[in-house]
DNA sequence: CTCAGAAGCTCG
DNA sequence: GTACGAGCTTCTGAGC
């Protein structure tokens, strides 16, 4: 514990503060006795403190907004300290410079007769389907690394031309094992040049995924910092950063063959330590069954893209323009003055200020200050005031113009006339895959002017978009893992879940369930994946607590099994520190094992009750994509993968293949992962992702 | 002028 | 004081 003490020491004396550290544990602190002059700094500045000397987020029981008052005891829980006062240890590692194809054939030679290749491309964007090659780094031992020079503007650059062929066959063999730090980034960079490295046998950013997923230091210079008490250059210390950034093409090939090197040699020395750490948690097979070999078909999907109708979000654009305008003047005209429409903090004065609109939870501020204008509240205010409507509708219709419409055509891939979003294996805590640049897994569809706009996500010519979505994965997964008889006997059936909760929490025939019992066991099924209390109940029904009360306790008298489960969840959280899914994902709840305050532990039991479900739903489904591919293959079929949205595959295929490719498709995914209970797959396609036509 | 955080909204 | 998991846009105030 003494980096502990050390950590502690210094936070001492960056803040002035006397600390009672006699209960400071690793994972709890407790900050009391506050001096009267740290009333004046700002709690949030103590947590940034605490996080920036411990390397780690934490969480506090106390308002962040609010200063401590002397004498408050505050109780701050850090997630495992790290050791951050790591001695700086100068890596020495043998920079070799590849300028000339003399020296390029005698490294081919080299690395023909390696083991392992670990491997990073510098490039001109951090989007890899924007980036061009300015250079390669390779290692095949630690110490040592070759750097080819092809983009740089200044000095001997070797060409693509020749670089890339004389790289294929050591980088495609077989025989040769090929590693990186986020392989799918370097995958594209080459792929799109038609090198397509393989076999990809290690990833270290992936590897530490499955060591800690909740970390939130995964890039490799924190894992060397970390792991090996390496401090390497960062990129910034290259490039500069913000407005004044440069390519790195701009800077000089002596200065990046160090960095690049570096960037290559590092995993070799991290994958010889995660191997061990992945053995220890049985996470081995995660990664290279599932995790790994997933990274080339997403660079697939990614690649790929898929086409946008154009014209159809130009005329969109300006529609909702126009629309926009007229709404605007109409609020401007009603209210008496023009503001920006756009500025909650300007729509909140004008509502509660100047028309007197009585605010319905006046408890409930914004932290900045202002009564609340989101569409919940402006929901209730419906009827009291003519603008409300109109503020609602154009809320609307700017969300879907600025993040869809205009962005979406921003995005399209001058190259291809394809959209081209990027897949994060890390981007979610449960395992689930996340979207961004741009995030086309939040495309609308819950309202009708939103979900025209899937009418512009189109299929390439001759072809037709195919889209397959699990049927209630989730519900599925805990009927099998808490083995309760009733839930498991109604999916066995095939029946309306949300219908047989309805009949079974009401008492009634399964024919006597109205729209409104069905909608109230449905909350109650999705509040049981997400570990809800009661009192959550409420807050997403009109039910009373009495009532909920009253449900909640029908419901776990009807499927006793699942009351069974979720208490043993809690309880193995609680003891292990840690719940995995079916498949070994596991994920760390360390609040659970510390003195934190309450609320931090409500809500690391609720995320212990839904990581596993959510977790092994993200498996199988990553499951089901590694097959699908060859699956195609052997039918004979062409379809692609474009886009996976959780639990939805969407597809492009011929069309005279759609049937066939739906069925192998949907064999594929209901049989990805055999569970007690069978999966049940839907299946819709058209010209378009807004069209539903069935198989 | 740049940047980070808040507020709000989209999805499964 | 409460649902679980994500990413993007706009506004705003602080700091350069």
């Amino acid at each position: 514990m003494a980096y502990l003490s050390r950590d502690l020491a210094q936070i001492k004396t960056d803040l002035q503060v006397r600390l009672d550290l006699d209960h400071a544990k690793v994972s709890d602190l407790d900050f009391a006795a506050v001096e009267p002059f740290f009333q004046e700094l700002e709690f949030r500045t103590l947590i940034k403190t605490v996080e920036r000397l411990t390397g780690k987020e934490t969480s506090a029981s106390s308002s962040a907004a609010s200063a401590p008052k002397p004498g408050q005891q505050i109780s701050m829980f850090v997630d495992e300290p790290q050791v951050i006062y790591a001695p700086k240890i100068d890596s020495n590692i043998i920079v070799n410079i590849v300028d000339t194809a003399d020296k390029l054939t005698k490294i081919v030679k080299v690395l023909n007769t390696a083991t392992v290749i670990s491997f990073d491309t510098e490039t001109t964007s951090t989007e890899e389907m924007r980036a061009d090659i300015v250079g390669i780094s390779l290692a095949i031992k630690e110490g040592e690394g070759y750097y080819i020079p092809i983009g740089h503007k200044a000095g001997n650059n070797l060409t693509l031309e020749e670089v890339l062929p004389a790289l294929n066959a050591p980088l495609t063999n077989p025989k040769i094992g090929k590693i990186a730090h986020n392989a799918k980034y370097d995958y594209i960079v080459l792929a799109k040049h038609g090198l397509r490295v393989a076999p990809l046998t290690f990833d270290t950013m992936l590897a530490e995924f499955i060591l800690d997923p909740s970390s939130h230091n995964l890039g490799l210079k924190n894992l060397a910092f970390v792991k090996l008490g390496e401090e390497m250059t960062h990129i910034e210390d290259l490039i500069g950063k913000g407005k004044k950034q440069i390519s790195m093409a701009d800077v000089a090939i002596e200065s990046v063959a160090p960095y690049a090197i570096a960037d290559a040699e590092i995993p070799l020395r991290l994958m010889a330590l995660q191997v061990e750490e992945l053995k220890r948690v049985n996470g081995t097979k995660l990664l290279e069954e599932i995790d790994l070999p997933l990274t080339p078909v997403l660079a697939d999907m990614e690649m790929t893209g898929i086409p946008l109708d154009l014209p159809f979000f130009e005329e969109t654009s300006k529609r909702l323009e126009k629309r926009m305008a007229e709404i605007e003047k109409q609020v401007f005209d009603s209210v008496g003055k023009p503001f920006n429409l756009n500025s909650t903090q300007q729509l909140s004065d004008i509502l509660f200020n100047r028309l007197k609109l009585e605010p319905p939870d006046k408890g409930n501020k914004t932290a900045s200050g202002h009564f609340s204008t989101s569409v919940g509240v402006l929901d209730l205010l419906r009827g009291k005031h003519p603008v409300v409507d109109m503020v609602l509708e154009h809320r609307e219709l700017s969300k879907l113009k600025s993040t869809y419409v205009d962005a979406l055509q921003a995005a399209l891939n001058p190259n291809t006339g394809r959209v081209h979003t990027s897949y994060s294996q890390i981007g979610a805590v449960t395992g689930r895959l996340s979207s961004s640049n741009p995030n086309l897994q939040n495309i609308p569809i819950r309202t009708e002017e939103g979900r025209r706009l899937r009418n512009g996500f189109v299929a390439g010519k001759g072809n037709v978009l195919l889209s397959i979505d699990y049927s209630q994965i989730e519900l599925r997964i805990v009927a099998h893992m808490a083995q309760d008889e009733g839930m498991l006997a109604a999916f066995r059936a095939d029946e309306d879940i949300h219908a047989t909760t309805a009949a079974a929490i009401y008492g009634v025939k399964s024919e006597a369930v109205t729209r409104n019992m069905r909608r109230h066991a449905k909350a109650i099924n999705f509040g049981l994946i997400y570990g809800m209390s009661v009192f959550g109940l409420t807050r997403y029904t009109e039910l009373t607590l009495a009532e909920a009360e009253t449900f909640v306790k029908a419901y776990f008298q009807k499927f006793p099994g699942i009351k069974k489960y979720l208490d043993g969840i809690r309880k193995l959280a609680a003891q292990q520190g840690y719940v995995e899914t079916l498949l070994g994902r596991r994920r760390y709840f360390p609040a659970l094992q510390s003195k934190a305050n309450v609320q931090l532990k409500n809500r690391e039991e609720r995320e212990a009750i839904n990581a596993p479900i959510q977790g092994t739903a993200a498996d199988i489904m990553k499951i089901a994509m590694l097959k699908i591919p060859p699956a195609l293959k052997a039918a004979g079929l062409k379809g692609r993968m474009l886009l996976q949205v959780h639990d939805e595959l969407v597809l492009e295929c011929p069309k005279k293949e759609v049937k066939e490719t739906a069925r192998v498709v949907q064999d594929t995914m209901t049989n990805a992962y055999p569970l007690d209970i069978p999966l049940s797959t839907d299946a819709r396609y058209g010209a378009n992702w807004g069209e539903t036509k069935s198989i």
